[in-house]
RNA sequence: GCUGGCGUAGCUCAGUGGUAGAGCAGUGCACUCGUAAUGCACAGGUCGAGGGUUCGAGUCCCUCCGCCAGCUCCA
């Protein structure tokens, strides 16, 4: 023991601090805060940097001491597991060459390369393996060590993949964690020992490339999850089951919107009469404020010859997803994959003056990529797509005004759609990948700096995205927060200087001379299959009112109340209302349940009371009975809520529910 | 495309070498019904496709197709 200890002062949360001997551990200070902080804590952040608890404190600072409420304590109980469920795997399939087991949102992953293949029937094994190793509790050690010795040893061990990642890193020394008889190159930090684990599940079992690369070696990646408790495992686990019920495809079946057929082709859906509903509801809404805001609608087909790409440099960009060439007499055409090159072809149908632009055509663009087959899911991936699409001409002077009116275009339509949140990614492309972007540095950089000064003017936030950008040229990309907490890319707004110049396009400008003209892509509601699949999700198949392809159904209890539910429902239908009527004969009971389950927002059950005077007892979707309305206040209500794309279900002139429903007999 | 898993009735799923099953949906009949499943009966399958092993294949083997998870890619 040293005579003369050096003293440390360490400042805690909350404006405290304790005075300690240099070399003092975060666990020991936790343990002088109070037991239960010793208990709790997994981790340490120690001057902005977190820490085993384990670890010396040398000097002054700031420590702060974490437990698995916070969400760093969270990611590090996963990092810990993820290494036990890395021991376990060892124990189990010796020679298994370890790769990386990072944590992810919600979880963690390992990746290995195995001795033999190996399926989701084997987690619980390792599982039961992970459970093991935490009976056990072993101390979970950091050392540090060489870089090199650590290379050899690791060699020596039959653990190429540590190698590799060793030879990268640059540093002379590195960490390592070792538990037991296992050791693993890591960062850290970890838990104190095994034993601090909680509630852990593997959930998948799935290939991944070394290193995303798919000329590298395919490894099997396990995925799994770990909470501080039980509870809040079984918690997640419940969302996940959520999740699943939400799932497009499934409700695509459950709620007859769409199909996938064999028969007809990967990736080319089958919109089925509710789904089309859905399509042309969104259509014509988008197709009308499109011509409120300026637009041009055209119709092109959706084939052209191969010659039209070569032009526009899709042939050289963007082949890989475009469906190979058929041969027809002379010409070779191919699918279009973009409706640019079309929509170019509109503009330069004649010449064009300064004072006509900006021209704003758009279409609804049917076009197919070939898209690798395991890409494809339900509605969401598909070859087969309409895109709302459309390009602006403008003068580069406009173009700023331009992307500002595409981007408040796209922030009235989230509105209605009932969007929430969204962020703003500027999509660049990578430099150092001269195959797939055009390769013309001043350009990219013109139009990136335009797009960034929009941003700015209309004061937004955005995230950065290198190599996310169009062949052409920079683009914003709106994602949005779908119903899975994910953020997917709806809209895009693109800055095109490259294809008027592949176009020759020009207009004659006020000097009388010809110029080059500026293109604006932008798509706002993506396209049909993918909104239609991201508003399944996100509405759960409970559409609002205006979407819903059923909008309400007639439940008449008798036979002889069918005729009064039909005579309704065609009134329904000549006022633009989706209404239909339960003419089986079933109970009202069983009626109720098969439109709650099929998600219509109205029900409206007709008997002999409501026949009598003209009313309605109106039952809303997942609420219950909302009392008796006459019929066609009930229409009149269900029309404004359409017409207003209100999202909620709230009939203003309903009589109070418990009124009507308690009564049982006919009002005098 | 790659790795792994899965393809049995419209849907969800049993069925590990010996005569293809259940529930729901469908059809028929009865009931005429008041706020989340009325009862009874009937019908429904070249077990994804093709080949092979076997006396015998839904079941074992091979090839192909599709679907699911993930990787890669992306609207």
């Amino acid at each position: 023991m040293e005579q003369h200890e050096e003293r440390i002062e360490l400042s805690l949360p909350g404006g405290d601090s304790m005075e300690v001997v240099a070399g003092t551990t975060a666990a020991e200070v936790a343990r002088r805060i109070g037991p239960r902080l010793a208990r709790e804590a997994v981790v340490a952040r120690y001057d902005g940097r977190l820490v085993d608890l384990a670890q010396p404190l040398l000097e002054g600072g700031k420590l702060e001491l974490i437990t698995l409420d916070a969400p760093e304590g969270l990611d590090v109980l996963r990092h810990t597991t993820a290494h036990v469920l890395a021991q376990a795997v060892l124990r189990l399939y010796p020679g298994t060459k370890l790769a990386i087991g990072p944590t992810i949102e919600d979880g963690f992953y390992y990746d290995f390369d195995l001795p033999r293949p190996i399926g989701p029937e084997d987690l619980p094994a390792i599982e039961a393996e992970m459970a093991r190793i935490v009976q056990e509790d072993l101390p979970i050690i950091r050392e540090e060590g060489g870089r090199q010795e650590w290379i050899e040893r690791f060699r020596a061990a039959g653990q190429p993949y540590k190698v590799e990642i060793l030879e990268e890193i640059p540093e002379a020394t590195v960490s390592l964690y070792r538990q037991g008889e296992f050791v693993d190159l890591c960062r850290g930090p970890h838990l104190p020992s095994t034993g601090r684990l909680r509630a852990f599940k593997l959930l998948s079992i799935a290939g991944a490339y070394w290193r995303g690369d798919e000329k590298r070696p395919m490894l099997t990646r396990i995925y799994g999850t770990a909470f501080k408790s039980k509870e809040e495992l079984e918690e997640h686990l419940a969302r996940l089951e959520q999740a699943r019920k939400r799932d497009h495809r499934r409700l695509g079946r459950e709620l007859e919107l769409f199909a996938v057929s064999e028969e007809v082709g990967q990736g080319l859906p089958l919109w089925l009469p509710k789904g089309a509903t859905i399509r042309r509801v969104l259509e014509r809404y988008i197709v009308d404020l499109e011509l409120q805001e300026g637009y041009e609608h055209v119709y092109t087909p959706p084939l052209a010859r191969t010659e039209l790409y070569k032009t526009s440099g899709h042939w050289e960009h963007y082949r890989e997803n475009m469906y190979p060439p058929m041969k027809v007499d002379d010409e070779e055409l191919v699918l279009r994959p973009m409706n640019c090159p079309h929509h170019i072809m509109i503009y330069k149908q004649k010449p064009h003056s300064y004072r006509e632009l900006p021209i704003r055509i758009a279409e609804l663009g049917l076009m197919h990529r070939y898209e690798r087959s395991g890409v494809l899911t339900g509605l969401s991936r598909v070859r087969g797509m309409t895109l709302n699409d459309a390009h602006i001409f403008c003068t580069p002077e406009q173009i700023k005004e331009e992307f500002l009116r595409v981007v408040r275009l796209i922030q009235r339509v989230y509105q209605d759609l009932g969007f929430q949140e969204y962020v703003y990614t500027l999509s660049r492309r990578d430099p150092e990948n001269r195959e797939k972007f055009v390769d013309l540095p001043e350009m990219w950089e013109k139009a990136e700096r335009l797009i960034r000064e929009a941003l700015d003017e209309i004061g937004v936030s955005y995230r950065e995205d290198i190599g996310g950008a169009a062949f052409y040229g920079p683009k914003l990309d709106v994602d949005v927060k779908s119903a899975a907490g994910k953020f997917e890319t709806i809209s895009t707004v693109q800055v095109d200087f490259y294809l008027p110049e592949r176009f020759g396009l020009e207009y004659v400008g006020v000097d009388n001379r010809l110029h080059r003209p500026v293109m604006i892509h932008r798509g706002v509601i993506s396209t049909m299959e993918r909104m239609t699949a991201f508003l399944i999700e996100l509405y759960a198949g409970a559409f609002p009112v205006w979407l819903a392809p059923v909008q309400g159904v007639f439940l008449p209890i008798a036979e002889r109340h069918v005729e009064y539910a039909r005579a309704w429902t065609e009134e329904g239908r000549r006022r633009g209302l989706r209404l239909e009527v339960d003419m089986r004969d079933e109970k009202l009971n069983r009626k109720i349940r098969e439109a709650e389950l099929q998600k219509v927002p109205f029900m409206l059950v007709v008997g002999d009371r409501e026949v009598e005077e003209e009313s309605v007892a109106v039952r809303r979707r997942g609420q219950g009975d909302a009392g008796h309305l006459p019929v066609r206040d009930f229409l009149d209500e269900l029309e404004k809520l359409a017409r207003e794309r209100r999202l909620d279900l709230h009939l203003a002139a309903a009589s109070s529910p418990g009124v009507a429903a308690s009564s049982g007999v006919p009002a005098s």
